[in-house]
RNA sequence: GGGCUUGUGGUCUAGCCGGUCAUGACGUCGCCCUUACACGGCGAAGAUCCCCGGUUCGAAUCCGGGCAGGCCCA
């Protein structure tokens, strides 16, 4: 009989992942909108297109992957899309410090083709890392939120809340960078320790500490604790501002902290949101000092024209001079920063848009949704609960999807666009019609640009098929795949704009995975030196290897170490199963179109622990714990079919018995499920694998529902495996090597067991079963004690009973009696509650005696 | 300061809706090139399951309090 197949001793994963890599269709992964099979849409997080997919990234989309696949071959209609989230910041500081410019140099126009041709070539780099990963992207739903497809709709569902009023303009403080001349929201705002100085100076007559002296322009009130006795009476007093010479009233409010410097604190407009609070609380005036530069304004005269650090300067060396600063004190605060670029905040009242947030209404669509893990709810919660001020939705900047309204000259008014006009420029289009109040024709364009957060957030209502207006005919997608960083931004604003457009929760589940940290623990940064990228594990071990990383690196959502160990292992693995395969695929036929009865011991046990790895596997990836699936495959693969499997059968393998081909029917069964349960988490090994046992590609099979129950293999074949197990080791323990011959072997074991012969060949012995007991001495030197059964039936007896079953005769630990007595009382003895140890002596005869439970073994030491 | 989360052999990790000698990987040590694999096989050593207290016949697992780390935020 020859072998069917000649494979490689070697597998060469760069080539082979390669190979595959190129013969898959992009066409296999489409989504079918014609489809009855049901649906399966992954609302696919659209990456910000840096160029480098990084390894937080390749996580994420590994985690999606594995379900892409599975869900594909559990007959799900799959649409698994890419998106690029593209506006934005990062990539405009990005060209600005290519060309050496900032954005007011060039035309507008000019400038965001800048970013859109590198964004591009961006995108570009970051498809081939995802191609080199091996996934199953459905690229004829790729999306790019800075072309018109896709901006239309960011504008459509613009004006779809104006309308509805979600949406509205107004002045209202912001958060405001001034390095970026922009507003930001507060999801953007990053919070970094700084030391600064708290300045004590006297504010006619009352001590104030402030750490912002050059706000003193725009102080608006004095505030005091309604309780602080030092400032009783104060209330409604006017005090003038020193140095700018204001009026400025004495207000008293309970968030006053007494314990803060003098306990009286200067209002302005506005140092941090505490003043916002108060401003509005209060109802003061509005005293603007500082403009969208950082440059203080009129109001701050003699300093207007200054930087506010400048400012800060002048007015502390004038405050020395007029002797009205007292001390100063170091302090350590936390300020808030641009996201971006780590410059301080500044709160600003500008005119901007805002959209409404309905914390309840998104706490209640959040709540139908699956969070994996459950705990990941929380954060959303916590979050929109903290919410105090609308989202702010405009921005000052270019690179960004034009906020499509134009104001009417001669009136003011805000006029929209038809919706079927989308996309329009309104710093370039005009209105098709004259101002509907005033007919004017004479309008000027909105140059504030949306937050970037407003092109993704509809995300799922692009893939679900949303054609800017109604309900998407998807929707709502079937799972949302991200980081948990994105929690109180990217899945909290998908959930507040299908609420508001759609009016229902964006997907059924959420599946939330964690950040990747490096090798020494902290979240992978330049400063730290600690990146890994895809490419360096993908060139050294290859996709599948980073993929069984992502897979089993960690519980799925738990932030995960990367290890080069795990990846190492997991190329071994993989070594591993390719040597079974080739050994496996030395020994079936080919072309075996009716296989064989499975009728061998071991064989129906392999089996039996098959279909168990399937339920198992089955189970895990259905709950997305890839982490289990892995481990059950690895643990099925390497110890059972490797080492106790094969090493058991295949002496039957080569000896051309009959029994033989009952082994080649389960091993063919084996492989095959096997591939079909790799396929999802290693796609190209799968594929190699499949090809050369079936001339089919695994990527187009199902999901194996194979099950096989046979209680007594299971048993009969676990006892083989553990007696083999023995007596390896008592070959080891002798000194002899594994396949030295061993003898006469006995095995008296409780039922009457046929393993055709496997054991004699597995361990080169003249081996027998037997039912019989073998004539030696018999010592019960002991007994085991089975808490579950003793704990529940006997709670605070259990200790007096374990006691008084050891001071049994060994005769009654092998029969036990009804009852036994504690502490003067007879208690039922608890069926199965022990059995005794029982070791062999040898009585004359020359042999080895090993006991392994109710299984005896003698080894005669001569053949 | 708040929320969430984690703390298991040298390193990483499973278990954590309580039950006999705590899982696996890497590393270490010993033996073995047994006709798939030395990127292998067999075996060994190595753990106060962060600390303290509680519940329980019984706690890595549940509860309370500490300590330490991570993430998100104020």
């Amino acid at each position: 009989m020859s072998p069917s197949h000649q494979l490689p001793k070697n597998y060469d994963i760069e080539e082979v992942e390669r190979r595959w890599q190129s013969a898959w269709r992009d066409e296999d992964n489409y989504f079918d909108p014609a489809s009855s099979k049901p649906r399966f849409i992954i609302d696919t997080p659209p990456p910000y297109p840096t160029g480098n997919f990084h390894i937080g990234n390749a996580l994420n989309w590994c985690y999606i992957d594995f379900i892409a696949r599975y869900k594909r071959m559990r007959g799900y209609n799959v649409m698994f899309p890419q998106g690029w989230d593209c506006h934005g910041l990062p990539t405009e500081v990005k060209v600005e410090e290519t060309y050496g410019i900032t954005k007011n140099d060039v035309p507008r126009e000019k400038f965001r083709e800048m970013c859109r041709d590198l964004t591009l070539s961006n995108i570009e780099k970051m498809r081939a890392t995802m191609r080199r990963l091996g996934f199953s992207t459905d690229w004829s739903h790729e999306y790019i939120t800075m072309l018109p497809d896709y901006y239309r709709k960011t504008q459509a569902s613009f004006l779809q809340m104006l309308k509805a009023g979600d949406i509205y303009q107004s002045e209202h403080p912001v958060n405001f960078c001034t390095r970026c001349e922009t507003a930001i929201a507060f999801a953007e705002v990053n919070y970094a320790p700084r030391t600064t100085k708290l300045n004590y100076f006297d504010f006619d007559g009352i001590e104030i500490a402030t750490t912002r002296p050059e706000l003193l322009a725009a102080c608006v009130a004095v505030a005091v604790h309604p309780e602080d006795e030092r400032y009783r009476g104060m209330k409604g007093k006017r005090l003038t501002v020193p140095i700018f010479g204001h009026q400025v009233p004495v207000i008293e409010d309970v968030v006053v902290d007494p314990g803060f410097g003098s306990g009286a604190v200067m209002i302005c407009t506005f140092g941090d949101k505490t003043d916002v609070y108060w401003w509005k609380q209060h109802d003061l005036d509005l005293r603007k000092a500082i403009d969208r530069q950082g440059v203080m304004t009129a109001t701050a005269a003699p300093y207007a024209g200054m930087s506010s650090e400048a400012c800060r300067e002048a007015i502390l060396r004038d405050m020395e001079e007029a002797g009205i600063l007292k001390r100063q004190e170091v302090l350590e605060q936390r300020v808030g920063t641009c996201w971006r670029c780590k410059t301080p905040i500044e709160i600003l009242s500008e005119r901007q848009w805002f959209v409404r947030v309905h914390q309840d209404e998104i706490l209640d669509a959040a709540r139908k949704v699956s969070w994996t893990p459950e705990h990941m709810f929380t954060r959303m919660e916590n979050w929109a609960n903290s919410m105090e001020w609308d989202w702010c939705i405009s921005r000052q900047r270019i690179f960004a999807t034009p906020i499509p309204v134009w104001f009417c000259t001669a009136c003011g008014e805000t006029v929209l666009p038809a919706e079927e006009d989308l996309p329009i420029d309104p710093t370039v289009d005009k209105p098709k019609t004259p101002c509907p109040r005033c007919g004017g024709s004479d309008f000027t364009g909105e140059t504030d640009v949306l937050d970037t957060w407003m092109d993704s957030s509809i995300s799922v209502l692009h893939v679900t098929g949303w054609d800017g207006t109604g309900k998407p005919p998807f929707f709502p997608a079937q799972i949302r795949p991200q980081g948990h960083d994105i929690i109180r931004t990217w899945a909290f604003y998908t959930i507040l704009r299908a609420k508001a457009l759609v009016g229902s929760h964006p997907w059924d589940q959420i599946l939330v995975n964690g950040m990747v940290l490096g090798e020494d623990g902290f979240k992978m940064s330049k400063s730290r030196n600690n990146i890994i990228s895809p490419e360096e594990i993908v060139g050294q071990y290859g996709a599948d290897a980073l993929r069984q990383w992502g897979a089993g690196g960690a519980a799925t959502g738990s932030d995960i170490m990367f290890n080069w160990n795990d990846v190492v292992a997991a190329s071994r693995f993989q070594t591993k199963l390719w040597n079974i395969f080739r050994f496996v695929m030395g020994h079936l036929d080919s072309g075996t179109e009716s296989p064989a009865p499975v009728t061998e011991l071991t064989d129906r046990w392999l089996l039996v622990r098959l279909s168990e790895t399937v339920a198992e596997v089955t189970a895990a990836m259905e709950g997305y714990q890839f982490d289990r699936a892995l481990r059950a495959i690895r643990e099925f693969a390497w110890n059972t079919l490797a080492d106790d499997y094969i090493e058991i059968a295949k002496g039957r393998l080569y000896a051309d018995d009959s029994s033989r081909e009952s082994a080649c029917s389960a091993l063919r069964t084996t492989m095959d499920v096997l591939c079909r349960l790799l396929a999802p988490i290693i796609p190209h090994f799968a594929e190699e694998c499949y090809h050369n046992l079936a001339g089919r590609s695994v990527h187009e099979e199902a999901w194996p529902d194979f099950s096989y129950a046979d209680d007594e293999a299971r048993r009969h074949g676990d006892l083989l495996v553990k007696t083999v197990a023995e007596l390896r080791r008592y070959k080891h323990d002798k000194g002899m090597a594994l396949n030295a011959p061993l003898g006469h072997v006995m095995i008296y074991a409780p039922e009457p067991i046929d393993d055709a012969g496997d054991a004699g060949r597995a361990l080169a012995a003249d081996a027998r079963w037997s039912t019989g007991t073998p004539r030696l001495e018999e010592v019960t030197s002991g007994v085991d004690f089975n808490m579950a059964v003793i704990g529940p039936a006997l709670r605070k007896q259990a200790r007096g009973f374990m006691e008084a079953v050891r001071a049994l005769p060994p005769e009654q630990l092998k029969n036990p009696p009804a009852t036994v007595t504690v502490a003067g009382e007879d208690i039922p003895v608890p069926p199965g509650s022990f059995t005794p140890k029982v070791a062999y002596r040898v009585a004359g005869e020359e042999v080895d005696v090993l006991t392994l439970g109710d299984v005896v073994v003698t080894i005669g030491h001569s053949s």
